[in-house]
DNA sequence: GCACTGACCGTTTTT
DNA sequence: CGGTCAGTGC
């Protein structure tokens, strides 16, 4: 990229009132505009902790404090740092969660929650679910938990509370689905519970109805922007709009062309009508692109032509390429990993490109590095999270270093929920969910019979379960084993409650450890040592971030302690916590991940794999219709847009699904970007149909281009 | 209360 | 094919 900023970027830096909406183009240096914008912004006089920045992930926001405090005027003097940084009033850069989760924790109230509310992750959800189910006697068969939570969650994200749906409801099944959703909702919120949707719809809700909580809370800030604003969903674009409204400060900046989280409740309308939102907005749009090589970038763009619904934009190359994307096809989906793994593997070996003699020279020139390829500058990007899994076995028989970025985060297994789980109960003992996870483990004589009278009775006396154990009300019949495991339960609980203030938190963690014995339980339930010693490792990890939390905020020793705020920074943090993904990402290995997870990457070398009708279009988008299409080819799009240098795409002409292995055909996308599809936007088509993939079979892909385009 | 077994069933992405 | 879950036997 070029020193300096150029007009465009200047005029979305220097535009420091009113409205504002950014249309920053993949790969032309967004994040750079907006650090730069931040420390403009204090540069004219605002005060740095007036500006508020909202980021959807962790990672981003990150990066955006990173950044932005190497750009703020550099005053302090060296001495005491820790000190000097904490009364330095700093701009809030935050994520959208942990932003309603701190106004939610001074408001709650107010909506007929417990202040002390806990976050419960996706499979306290689905337990609850479960429950919710149950209580109204739905069989398994006609709604299943999963289908439940997903009812939930498109209602959430619609803002529709459980009364509008019942109202809502056509079908028996949509009736039940409602019914139980507010079964659900009346139990996470007895219980002082809220899920992830809850966050934004609750503060939404905050904002609606208290509008002096509305006012308080805009109060805080003068200037608000918004990254990435392609991906809000309802209740973001209503916070935003609450908080932004009385100063009418607002900037907001991302690439309609990159939204890619409908299915989660977002809605590209917020950034296509943005200038209907707000009338006086200035516009500036962002399309030099630093990143790509010209011909990555004419695949870009001719690909998301096919688009209707978008602000018309080109993305302009900046570093001008010979080498066009490769498309390479396979037998089968095992041969592609293979392929795709023995090029990396040459790759490797003899430096980018197989360059050599002048044309290396060249390269070095250009580029200011040598052809020299690191397995970090490769990433494999696929569109669902089986495809991986050949690749991971090549990668594997052949010894390249990988890393598998998404999957089964920390926080997801077992034994860190389990403590996670303790603390939270240390939180909030109402908590049900955690505390219906811990209740027998490790085993403390409490049965399913004795499980299901306790919660029997919790619904009978319409009380938290944790009434039931704690209060001193007699106990349902259940056996004496069950008896003495409640109790000691109860006063073992009652106890931390009353050391957290006083004790260190990482402290607490290895108390509660000790307490239940948990080191014992491993060792009984996992006989493999390496298994045992991975697991340990696990809860071992936990003690660490505690303690470094700790560091990081300071100790804590009025109320609970630290408790509530560390659980509160894992649930709304990017799962995989500080350190995970970015050392990942940091380890000299070839990165392996989905679409949506590389959405703001970018790596010189990119493998886009499985390019096929049913996956990229996933056949789940292609049954429900176009505008599901239209995602799914900014999905391509951001994946072509991820490669710096070189770009190959890939297909298998058949994929075994289930054990059967079926014919596939190559994705539209290919015809389309390489423009062997008519756009009906551009009616100059393109004549002479080639082959869109160089492989070596002989099956006449152009004719089935043609059939494919009869059918439309 | 727990470990083991076989039947069944599923297609996406995740803050 | 691989994961989940209910049902069985200790």
């Amino acid at each position: 990229m070029p020193p300096g900023l150029n007009p465009a970027q200047q005029d979305a830096v220097k535009t420091l009132k009113g409205p504002l909406l950014v249309l920053a183009g993949a790969g032309t240096g967004k994040t750079r505009v907006v650090t730069h914008r931040i420390a403009e912004l204090i540069r004219s006089g605002v005060k740095p902790d007036r500006i508020l920045a909202v980021t959807f992930t962790r990672k981003a926001a990150g990066e955006m404090q990173e950044r932005a405090s190497g750009l703020l005027p550099k005053k302090r003097k060296r001495t005491n740092k820790q000190a000097e940084s904490k009364k330095e009033p700093r701009p809030e850069i935050s994520t959208f969660h942990s932003l309603c989760v701190r106004i939610l924790r001074r408001h709650i109230s107010k909506l007929g929650y417990p202040e002390r509310f806990t976050i419960c992750d996706r499979s306290d959800q689905e337990s609850q679910a479960r429950s919710a189910l149950r209580e109204i006697r739905a069989p398994n068969a006609v709604i299943k938990p999963a289908d439940l939570l997903g009812c939930i969650s498109r209602w959430k994200m619609g803002s529709v509370l459980p009364p509008d749906a019942i109202g809502l409801a056509e079908t028996d099944r949509d009736h039940l689905a409602a019914s139980a959703y507010r079964r659900y909702q009346n139990n996470l919120k007895k219980a002082g519970v809220v899920d992830f949707d809850d966050l934004l719809l609750l503060t939404e809700q905050l904002f609606v109805n208290f509008p002096t909580v509305r006012r308080d809370e805009a109060g805080r800030f003068d200037h608000i922007l918004v990254d990435e604003y392609q991906d809000t969903n309802h209740s973001q674009y209503e916070i935003v709009r609450g908080l932004a409204m009385g100063h009418r400060n607002l900037c907001v900046v991302g690439d309609d062309d990159q939204s890619i989280y409908a299915w989660r409740g977002a809605e590209v309308t917020h950034i296509l009508r943005f200038k209907e939102h707000w009338p006086d907005a200035k516009v500036v749009r962002l399309e030099d692109n630093y990143r790509s090589q010209s011909p990555i970038i004419d695949y870009a763009n001719t690909l998301i032509a096919f688009n209707k619904e978008r602000h018309e934009k080109r993305l302009v190359p900046f570093r001008i390429g010979q080498a066009k994307p490769r498309i390479i096809q396979m037998k089968d989906e095992s041969e592609e990993a293979q392929r795709v793994v023995a090029d990396i593997q040459q790759l490797l070996e003899h430096g980018g490109w197989g360059l050599s003699g002048e044309a290396r020279e060249r390269f070095l020139q250009e580029n200011g590095r040598d052809a020299q390829v690191r397995p970090s500058d490769i990433a494999i990007l696929f569109r669902t999270n089986e495809q991986p899994r050949a690749f991971e076995a090549e990668l594997r028989a052949a010894n390249l270093p990988y890393v598998l970025i998404g999957g089964m985060s920390f926080y997801d297994r077992r034994e860190v929920r389990d403590v996670m789980a303790y603390l939270k109960l240390i939180a909030n003992p109402d908590d049900e969910p955690s505390l219906l996870r811990i209740l027998n483990c490790p085993p403390r004589g409490i049965g399913d019979g004795a499980r299901k009278r306790l919660v029997e009775t919790a619904v009978e006396r319409a009380v938290p379960l944790w009434h039931v154990l704690s209060s001193g009300r007699e106990l349902p019949q259940i056996t004496d084993a069950a008896r003495r495991g409640v109790y000691e339960l109860r006063d073992t609980i009652e106890g931390w409650r009353q050391q957290a203030a006083s004790t260190p938190l990482p402290k607490m963690v290895e108390r509660v450890l000790s307490d239940v014995r948990y080191h014992a339980e491993l060792a009984r339930l996992y006989q493999d040592p390496n298994d045992r010693e991975a697991r340990t490792a696990a809860i071992e990890e936990v003690v660490n971030a505690a303690a470094d939390f700790e560091s990081k905020q300071g100790a804590k020793t009025d109320g609970l302690g630290l408790v509530p705020d560390f659980l509160d920074e894992i649930a709304t943090g990017d799962r995989s916590d500080s350190d995970d993904k970015e050392n990942q990402l940091n380890r000299d290995a070839i990165a392996l991940m989905t679409l949506h997870a590389a959405k703001g990457l970018e790596f010189p070398h990119v493998y886009l794999v499985g390019m096929e009708e049913t996956i990229l279009p996933h056949k789940r988008s292609i049954d429900m219709g176009e505008v599901a299409v239209a995602e799914e080819r900014r999905l391509a799009y951001v994946g072509v847009t991820r490669a710096r240098d070189r770009l190959t795409l890939s297909m298998a002409l058949t994929r075994r699904k289930w054990g059967k292995s079926r014919d596939t055909l190559p994705s539209r996308f290919l015809y389309e970007m390489t423009g062997q599809a008519d756009n009906p936007r551009y009616m100059e088509s393109k004549r002479g149909k080639k082959e869109p993939a160089k492989g070596t079979h002989k099956r006449s892909t152009s004719s089935k281009a043609k059939s494919r385009k009869a059918n439309r």
